[in-house]
DNA sequence: CCAACTATATCGCATTACGATAATTCTCAA
DNA sequence: TTGAGAATTATCGTAATGCGATATAGTTGG
């Protein structure tokens, strides 16, 4: 049986307003960066999903899964990658539905210098982030 | 002096991938527990950073300090609240530039079923983001 | 072979943070 | 004391973006 769990105090308050505040200052860092290079901060995390993957494997939908967006706005933010050069299109070859995404040498050169920063950024974050985790059970 | 820092492999890519998929689902996560008690992501944020400080004591700036965006921003932000009647706007007493912001009790009712599941999803996040973490040097 | 499903795309809309600008209020040096 | 400049908040128009509704093409099972 569930027991309700312990009320909530100042300091909980206090820790997840922290906790939050942290996230929210990685992610104001990871904008300015891409800011910098003329990507949305979506533009990048797609980019970047892109990458991570398998070659030849990433898709629409992959990037919507991974980017907990709808398949359309997907689709979309894909479109202004695509006008901007830094991807490509192509028909998957076993599933004509599907749109295979492949990164182009300056989507590549783009993300190599942000990941750099970004690795650097959450190395110098980890022990901050490890005791604001910490703070909770 | 400075050495450049390894070069990225796709380990690397994937790491950071991994890592902002991990604090995309978190967002999600929350976007979707704010919207159920019908506030955005911000205007959560908002109330979280006003009750995680000291009563009578956070102002306009302080939200923009701590959301990381424009004072007047913020001021919009807050506005939006005010006419939600999550808050009350005050004028601070020393100096009659600054608006005090305080949180009414709908607020707190919403702030206190929010921050009770946050806290638990963090928990149940925490053995991920761990791993995540260390991931990275 | 066709009905249901999957994957992607299009269009209009609402939301929101920003830049530019403004109005108060405060500070401090002359 | 008295401005000049800074600090704090507010207003307005704008651009960007994800979504709902809808549409199109392709696939699959019975």
């Amino acid at each position: 049986m569930s027991r309700r769990s312990a009320p909530l105090h100042d300091s909980d308050y206090a820790a997840l307003a922290d906790f939050r505040a942290a996230l929210r200052g990685f992610t104001a860092f990871s904008e300015t960066k891409a800011a910098e290079v003329g990507l949305t901060p979506r533009q990048h995390q797609a980019l970047l999903a892109i990458r991570g993957k398998a070659p030849g494997q990433a898709t629409i939908g992959y990037v919507a899964e991974r980017l907990i967006l709808k398949p359309h706005s997907a689709s979309e933010l894909v479109d202004r990658l695509d006008a901007m050069g830094l991807i490509i299109r192509q028909t998957a070859a076993g599933d004509r539905r599907k749109t295979i995404l492949v990164l182009t040498n300056q989507a590549n050169a783009l993300l190599a210098a942000l990941s750099a920063s970004h690795r650097e950024e959450i190395r110098r974050l980890k022990p901050l982030l490890l005791d604001l985790l910490n703070r909770f059970g």
